[in-house]
DNA sequence: TGTTAGCACTCGTTTAACGTGAGTGCTAAC
DNA sequence: GTTAGCACTCACGTTAAACGAGTGCTAACA
């Protein structure tokens, strides 16, 4: 016995009506709902070694099915091989990023924001990581006696920023003069790489060491902490809204989860070169997540740097629909970039 | 009939157990386990009096009695009468804030994060308006040909930041001149007089007037970007180990309160100039609050400049030590601010 | 006059029993 | 291969009964 079309159909069919209802699906309900011409006892057949195959759970024999997370799988990957990603949302997304902010924070959160509100479920939105942004321009700002604002303009028009410690005593005349040496010098490197470069400088010219040190010691310190990504979330509170968290326990789980930001934020590095991710449950390896699906998907910033945008919901998510929204969004991003680069 | 000491002393024990456990508490429970020397049927007495005078609530006939709001304002009252807000965590409050940073974001989100560890309880810390802040410094650094980062440096180091939109190709240098007359101009101006200099000069220097024009409205964008105080959270998820809160209904409106940010907000910037505010249940106006208590404390920037940091959780919330917490973190912020002046 | 023991009463909570119905698996006939 | 029929399972909702925590009241006591 293996999988035939119509089992394929079956299958589809109660999936469909799972996501839609959360309650478990009966031979007759799919008999009738979906008419595809066959009594209830030969769906109960199909159904059956349906069950056998792996794609259907039965909690308790009195009870419909539910689809397994092989079923999901096979129900996704479906979904992207026909390429039926709608980005019918392309268009209302778009009026939500007419202002126009340069600032990372701003653009995640409210690209985070509208993910979620669109969706119905938790977004993420994921910055790419500073060092390997690469710089256009470089900047210190005088703040008090010791310490001073670092901004950097990368190339795709992104600042990021950092206060550094300055131990000697620097006008604004004179921070603007290192400034204009360093952006010279840094120009076209990447974050990470400026490092070494300042290193190389601090050989060249050894009368202003003490100075370049500071610098170069606290250049590591704004890449160390512009290397982690932001994460910003939306709709933190959809997921109670779904029955499989009716549960204040496992919700309580969940909100922690997002709360700590590392673990997902390692879910999101990986595959970050594919297009599109779907996680379904157990596929996160993230206990918390036993019942969830992460869809994620990538943005680009200038022409490699990439950014990682998600939704996170019951593993009965709509995907198709998730899929051309993410999709959407990416685009609108990497478009968003793209013109603040000009 | 009115209140006597006695009174007091039982009204006392029926909420610090209260407190504890969740629990309506019964007459001998107070009279065994607070001893007092005193048998349940006087206790009884005296709590139907609590009862008619409004500081104990019944649930139902044949339930112990719960402590009203007006019981615990009572409660809350003879606290801060007494001062008794015990200062013990001010030490291991320190140790979290040896960093440095001038950042805003970066001081209350840290500041969100220790006040929820250690409380249990969700927190709230909220930034000063910008528009009070008297200007010490401001830049303007290039970001893109049509966009520069005006960055404003405020009197006690505090650093603001927004992304603004240049009409002119204007240069490095050309922004650093301009920058070096805003600052001549500006300092020691609020943010939000800025505004009125600016078109003052407008006049002055009808020459450049399309700069300054541009330049105005810009100011003015980022003051109102700016006026709007940020608002950081800690421990968002605790509110769900409360047993008033496993309804998940109730705990998604408490949730989604606090994603709109801007209800919460309000709600800290009334009596912004007193050291302390406890809301009780009903008195925050909010009906999600219903069961919570909002307790806030201020810290303070430069001279006048005030912050709001707060707590919220279920109104049998440990008042004391919350107030304990909350003044000696005040006390951090308002040091870690002063220290950076200099 | 305040305190306490005693007792009837209330009412939410727990437990058990029971009927209901959705859904299944199997068999036999088409 | 499909379907009608039927016995069977089992979660769920309802009802009833026992339970017990806690109260209010009364009468006696110091």
């Amino acid at each position: 016995m293996s999988m035939d079309a119509r089992k394929f159909r079956i299958l589809q069919a109660i999936i469909d009506d799972y996501i839609l209802t959360a309650i478990p699906v009966g031979s007759r309900t799919i008999s009738k709902k979906y008419e595809m011409g066959l009594s209830s006892a030969t769906i109960r057949n199909e159904m059956s070694d349906l069950e056998e195959l792996g794609y259907l759970d039965q909690p308790h024999v009195s009870a419909g099915r539910i689809p397994s997370a092989k079923a999901y799988r096979l129900y996704v990957d479906q979904l992207l091989r026909a390429g039926k990603i709608h980005t019918d949302d392309a268009a209302s997304l778009r009026e939500h990023f007419t202002r126009r902010t340069g600032k990372m924070e701003d653009v995640i959160n409210r690209a985070a924001q509208v993910l979620s509100s669109l969706t119905h479920y938790t977004s993420l939105v994921m910055s790419p990581k500073g060092g390997d942004m690469t710089i256009r321009n470089l900047q210190l700002v005088p703040v008090t006696q010791n310490s001073a604002l670092l901004v950097i303009v990368t190339d795709s028009g992104i600042v990021r920023d950092a206060v550094i410690h300055v131990d000697s005593d620097l006008d604004a005349d004179a921070l603007y003069a290192i400034s204009g040496m360093l952006t010279q010098r840094l120009t076209s490197h990447t974050l990470a790489e400026a490092q070494h470069v300042i290193r190389a400088m601090t050989r060249e010219f050894a009368e202003k060491r003490a100075m370049l040190s500071g610098i170069s010691e606290l250049v590591s310190e704004v890449e160390s902490q512009q290397t982690q990504s932001k994460l910003a979330f939306g709709g933190t509170s959809n997921i109670l809204s779904f029955p499989e968290y009716s549960d204040v326990e496992k919700a309580r789980g969940f909100l922690s989860l997002l709360e700590s930001k590392d673990t997902l934020l390692r879910l999101l590095e990986q595959h970050q070169n594919v297009a599109f991710t779907v996680r379904i449950g157990p596929e996160t390896g993230v206990p918390e997540l036993r019942d969830c699906s992460l869809v994620t998907a990538t943005y680009t910033i200038g022409d490699h740097t990439q950014g990682t945008i998600g939704v996170i919901g019951p593993t009965r998510m709509q995907y198709g629909r998730v899929l051309g929204v993410l999709s959407a969004m990416g685009e609108q991003l990497t478009r968003l970039f793209a013109a603040d680069k000009e």
